[in-house]
DNA sequence: GATCGTTTTCGCCTGGGAGTCTAAAACTAC
DNA sequence: GTAGTTTTAGACTCCCAGGCGAAAACGATC
């Protein structure tokens, strides 16, 4: 038997890389990293990084060397295995499954990219090859709710931030807008974040001085606090506890 | 050259099936379909039911047909994929890369079971073969999340129940004790269950007849309200909307 | 048939976190 | 010094989850 029906099945690794950027207008925006396909199928389509699962390679370590040719991998500060498709027809001719990733590139990360990949607007995203659009709207509603319950932030803002800059990383992100005073409070209240000490110089038109911030876990930590149906109260911390490790 | 470097991949599903089931003390208790296997690797030990997927088969599709030979499939009230796991020692031998799905079954359905097929307790799960100890705890903490912010609840009951039985199924899955008042409550505020007008005639021991409830919606709806960071008031619906699909 | 124990239901209260608003603080530019 | 801008801090409200206790509705027993 040889020819038409799938022989064989491959499987290949894909990242939605985020990263929070700003406009020529001087917004911020949430911008996936695309790369676009020189040859058949679906060529001058916009593709995810990623590529082929190696015999002997773990997923994590394959999506990371595999990203390693489009962006310095030490510039990702985030990574989450995100889902498996494996539609037989996901990709015409071979059957292939691919597991992606969802990936998190501070916003003061200026990667050099190779002439074929670009940062694209995670709103209206260009033509797209394969299912990789289905796959980056997962990931963009997987980041925004991650938002919500843990500290990824850390992933999307530089090391250290004013209340201001961290908002608008927030509202690029989830798409609305996002009160300073309350995700100050939000952030601070749940130990995510720590002020420095320190203060930036106001900017050219005036204004108070910002003071800086910091994330206190750089690592991925979900705030359980908020299941609802939680365990009855003498099951419980005390509400104040710090995250111990 | 045999042994050492796989020369192939293959790929799996598998599924860790949940039910809440009555123990002999008459407590519920949260199983997991489990298959003790007859052959090396890891022979004796216990695996999650699954098999290898089809050339031309879909994942999901996939995981279906492997569980159809355990249980009856049409009792399996939800299946949603849970993770991949590929680590390439995973399987010892061969380079074997799984995506595992998190099935639930209702309490009242009894599938036949094959010989080599037993339900046994989440909390202590006997010597289990390759990774898949690791798929039924993330799978445990996923419906443990799930059950908090969606109505995935409705898989695991049956479709008519008082707030006592309902309560009996959260308490087993969760894991603690769940108070009636605030269940009933909360499913009631958020419109994922309803009265059905019945009830049912009280036990053997007196007591109030109990109300019958049932779940609106038999299909995963997720409890988007209590996201924190939420859009301002403005962009959102009123908070008494009531899901309309 | 009155009482007791049991189970469920309903209402009220409480606490706490999120969202909102306004005033104060701190700075630049004119 | 005054106006304008940006950030910070406090106070206030709203609303939901959790907890408690009383009332309702039943079977069993005497």
């Amino acid at each position: 038997m040889r020819g038409m029906p799938p022989d064989e099945m491959r499987h290949e690794v894909l990242a939605a890389v985020f990263q929070v950027r700003r406009t020529p207008h001087g917004a911020d925006r949430l911008d996936v990293l695309l790369w676009r396909r020189g040859r058949a199928p679906h060529r001058d389509a916009w593709a995810l990084p990623g590529g082929t699962l190696g015999l002997a390679e773990g997923l994590g370590a394959s999506i990371r060397r595999q990203l390693a040719q489009k962006v310095d991998v030490r510039e990702v500060a985030h990574l989450e295995q995100l889902m498996t498709s494996g539609a037989p027809d996901r990709h015409p001719g071979r059957r292939v499954v691919a597991t992606s990733y969802l990936g998190l590139v501070p916003a003061d990360a200026d990667p050099r990219l190779p002439d074929d990949t670009r940062w694209h607007d995670a709103d209206t995203l260009p033509s797209m090859a394969f299912d990789h659009a289905e796959i980056v709207d997962a990931a963009r509603t997987r980041l925004r709710a991650k938002l919500s319950y843990t500290n990824v932030g850390f992933a999307l803002a530089t090391p250290e931030f004013t209340m201001s800059q961290l908002c608008g990383y927030y509202r690029a992100a989830l798409g609305h807008d996002v009160s300073a005073t309350n995700l100050q409070r939000v952030l601070l209240r749940r130990g995510q974040i720590e002020p420095t000490g320190g203060a930036l110089p106001s900017g050219s038109r005036g204004g108070r001085p910002a003071a800086v911030f910091r994330f206190r876990d750089r690592r991925l930590e979900v705030t359980d606090e908020f299941a609802v149906l939680r365990p009855p109260a003498t099951d419980r911390t005390p509400t104040n506890a710090q995250p111990t490790t």
